[in-house]
Formats: C-alpha cells, structure tokens, sequence
RNA sequence: GGAGGGGUCGCAUAGUGGUCUAGUGCGGGCGCCUGCUAAGCGCUUACCCUGGGAAACUGGGGUCGAGGGUUCAAAUCCCUCCCCCUCCGCCA
C-alpha cells in the first residue's frame, strides 16, 4: 500500500506509474475521499472535543447539549466510517511505484535480458520432453495424479520424488550454510489479514485457495507467512537485517491462465517452492536485492544448468513490486525458458500493509522496513530442468554431481 | 467439540461508570551527586491520524486484544470476533 500522503502530494507520480503499469487503479476517487474525510474529520474532533469538556462537568443542562453532541457525533462517525472502509479498500487496490530503473514496457516482450549464462548442451539425439521421459522412467505419473485431484495434478514417485526431495535439501542448506539465511517452517494456511499484508488480497482472491468455515486460506507462495512473520512489530535496532528461508508448498488456483501449460509438470495448483525473503533497512534494499538475485543464481551455477537473467519493464511488474528479477532456467526438451525464480524488492509496500517497523537506534521513530522476496528456487521447473538437461540417448537421467549425496544415485533410470 | 478463567504503557501489576490527563514497581533514556564497584536524587519514557508553522515547535482527536453498541460520560456495562491459559473429550 502507498502512503496516502504521498499520493496527495505526489499524484502526478503515482498517476504516471499506474500509466506505466498498464493498471486502473482508481486514484481520482481516493483522492477525493480523501478530502471529505478531512473535512468530516475536522468537524467530529470539533465536538468530541465539546463532549469531552462537557463529560467533566455534570449537571442537567450539560446533560441536554450532551445529547446533542452524541448524537452529531454518531451521524459523522457513520459516515466516516463509510470513507474510510471504502478508501482503505480502493489504496489496497493501487499498486507499488516502480523504481526509475525499471524499463517502461507495454507487454513481457520488453523485458530486458541482462546475462545469459552456462552454454546449451549440445545433444547427439533429439531431447525429449520432461513428460515423457519422466513417463517412460515411471517417476512421474500424470494419469494417477487426474484420478486423484483432476487437472493439474501429477504424482512423482520413486527416484522423481526423491530428487524434488534432494533439490530441497540442497537448497535449503545452500541458502542457510552458505549464504546467511535462517530457515522457517511456516503454516501452509493463513488468516486473511496475513493476505492482506503480503498484498494478494484483496485484488488476487481468484488465485486463491480457501476453507470457508474457517476462513483459512492456503498460500499461494511462502512469502506470504514470511512477511507476515514480523507483522505488527517493531524491530530492534542492530537486528536488520533479517534473511529468511523457508521451504513450503504453494497452492494456486491458476484460472486466469486456465489452458495455459497443461502439459507437463510446469504449472500445477499445487508446488513446492524454496523461498528467500528479507527484511532490510530501506537504504539497503537494492543491494540487498542484487545479492539475494545472486544467491538465487547459485543454485543453478551449482546445478550447472544454463540460465538467464531478466529484469522486468513496468507492464510485468508484480503489484507489490518497485523492481524484479527473473531468472529461467533452460530447458532443451520443450525447448523453452522456465522462469524458476522471480526475486523483488516491494520497498515498503507490504511493510506498510503489515505494519512492520524497525527502530534504526533505540531513541528514534519507528519507520517502515523494507521487503524483498524471491524463490530460491521454484521446484517443479528446476526438476524439468534437470531431467531435461541430464537426459541420455537411453531415456535415462544421470544425476547432477551437487545432488548426488542427496540422491544416492548417479542415475535415474 | 464441552466447561471455566483471562487479555491494561517494553515487562510485571492496580484500576467494576465521572477523581484515569491510566497509578505503582521494574527496565530504558537524560541529568545531578558521589574520590572505586555500588547506591542515591531529579526529570523522562508509546503509537496513529489531523490542523497551524520555513523550522524548532505546537493545537486537537484516537488507541486499555479488535470491532460494534448502551450512556450526558466507558479500561470499567452489553454484543460479536480474535488470541492465551486450565480441565475434559478427540487425535498424528
């Protein structure tokens, strides 16, 4: 959420991010919500100011005029109370303000490609796809996976869930040994408001899985109990900043792309991701977000899987986002790049959602952090991508050297 | 799921309709005093919104788990929800 102030006094800019985002969010209207709201506000803190003199004394004719008060009182508090819920509901509509790197883009197609890495390997057969290798080696079973959940589900059995399992374990412990995360174990189902705070809700609710009676509801991704692991805090000074890592499924309902990817094990509602998230101070988020963009890399370079990077133009940007990152992966048997990782610095977009704030020494203010999150990486893709860059003429996959303690095999066949 | 108890300032507590502008202790900050460590004394101690001001600063409102309600007046009474604790039931 942006700060309401700052869309008062700086609406040209705002107005001009949302041009550049190809969004409507309805800033016209928040700003003259804004208006009435202080014009009521000044007028109801008049005459609870009158109240609160009067509450002092009592007697009968103060008694009268309390009457009065209470009940003009009540006709403003009412009617504010409609501006501010409706207001509430449109800024949780607006997005995040890119930052002036970010390119200005009308489609994904002006996404700018920063480093292309690792060399393609050159194959003397003709590299099958992940479905059917995967089907002919019996690790992945599509049939089962419908019979058991419909569309969009898949079944790894044996060696393929074992090597989902070991790319777990291998990122977990790349992130936490070698590059300073602290590892969590989240809830896979939230409360609304932790939605609310990571910014899914209330704009994305049709990606979203969710048990009506409890209102709980399935995450779409970690970085949604990770951000709200600090929610309503404020942070201590010297602490930030803080580097989570958290392996968890992720559920996603994927109507807006229905028939989209359908074969394979690309996009299914329900993932495995690792996922990196951080809390910094906000001088530090850009740096922050270079580097954890880098650890993200690591994985493939120790995967020794070709990959790129890709910095993503404003009509690509994620709501919460003020700069992104992609990385994809290679994959030669689809012949196409996957995107195993999309690393974002939110500013202090969700940290104002979520209210979490940090003490920079222990005399000053509280301020908002900011955020940064990006997976580390999205496990179904990376799985594509190793049986499909391992694949041997015979249909097996020989296993990559950084998975081999983990995997106990030097071949899956 | 059933029965009961509870959520007050960073922590611990007091507060059962107006004296609460939320008291006290601890902890934190600032200062004073003290020829060592210590102790003592004084002051101070949240956050949000909004108005005025170039600024230092300053006026007003709100917040006692959250939101409603009753009342001239709510931390205090009523309703809904959230969370915590104890016992019972169920359970990996």
């Amino acid at each position: 959420m942006l700060d309401l102030k700052f869309i008062r006094e700086n609406t040209d800019i705002v107005r001009q991010a949302i041009v550049n985002r190809h969004d409507k969010a309805p800033i016209d209207e928040i700003i003259s919500l804004d208006v009435a709201k202080r014009q009521k506000m000044a007028i109801v803190e008049r005459l609870r100011c009158e109240r609160k003199g009067l509450a002092k004394k009592q007697g009968t004719e103060s008694a009268e005029r309390g009457r009065e008060l209470r009940d003009s009182i009540k006709i403003f508090e009412d009617e504010l109370r409609e501006i501010d819920s409706r207001l509430e509901d449109l800024l949780l509509r607006v997005p995040n303000i890119p930052q002036d790197s970010v390119p200005i883009g009308k489609s994904e197609d002006d996404n700018i490609i920063i480093s292309t890495c690792g060399e393609p390997r050159k194959f003397d057969f003709k590299p099958a796809p992940h479905w059917e290798i995967g089907e002919k080696l019996g690790i992945i079973d599509f049939e089962r996976g419908v019979k058991l959940s419909g569309t969009r589900f898949y079944v790894l059995k044996g060696l393929g869930s074992r090597l989902q399992r070991s790319l777990i374990n291998f990122m977990l412990n790349l992130h936490t040994e070698d590059h300073g995360y602290y590892e969590a174990y989240l809830p896979y189902m939230v409360k609304k408001e932790c939605l609310i705070g990571s910014s899914n809700l209330p704009k994305f609710a049709d990606n979203l899985y969710r048990d009506i009676e409890e209102d709980l509801w399935l995450v779409p991704t970690a970085e949604v109990p990770l951000t709200n692991l600090h929610r309503d805090e404020v942070i201590l000074p010297g602490v930030l900043p803080i580097y989570y890592v958290a392996y968890t499924a992720c559920f996603r309902r994927e109507k807006m792309s229905a028939g989209k990817d359908t074969r394979g094990i690309k996009r299914g509602h329900q993932f495995d991701k690792v996922e990196m998230y951080k809390f910094t101070e906000p001088g530090n988020s850009n740096d922050e977000l270079e580097r954890m963009v880098d650890n993200a890399v690591d994985i493939c370079r120790k995967l020794e899987i070709p990959y790129r990077i890709k910095k993503l133009c404003t009509a690509d940007l994620s709501f919460a986002s003020t700069k992104t990152y992609d990385i994809e992966m290679w994959a030669p048997g689809c012949s196409e790049w996957l995107e195993v990782s999309s690393c974002s610095n939110c500013g202090d977009f969700q940290a104002r959602r979520a209210n979490i704030r940090y003490r920079p020494t222990l005399e000053s203010k509280p301020q908002l952090v900011h955020t940064l999150n990006g997976s580390g990486l999205a496990l179904p893709r990376v799985v594509i991508a190793v049986i499909e860059n391992y694949q041997q003429a015979d249909g097996s996959i020989s296993v990559p050297k950084v998975l081999q303690p983990y995997m106990d095999v030097k071949v899956i066949k």
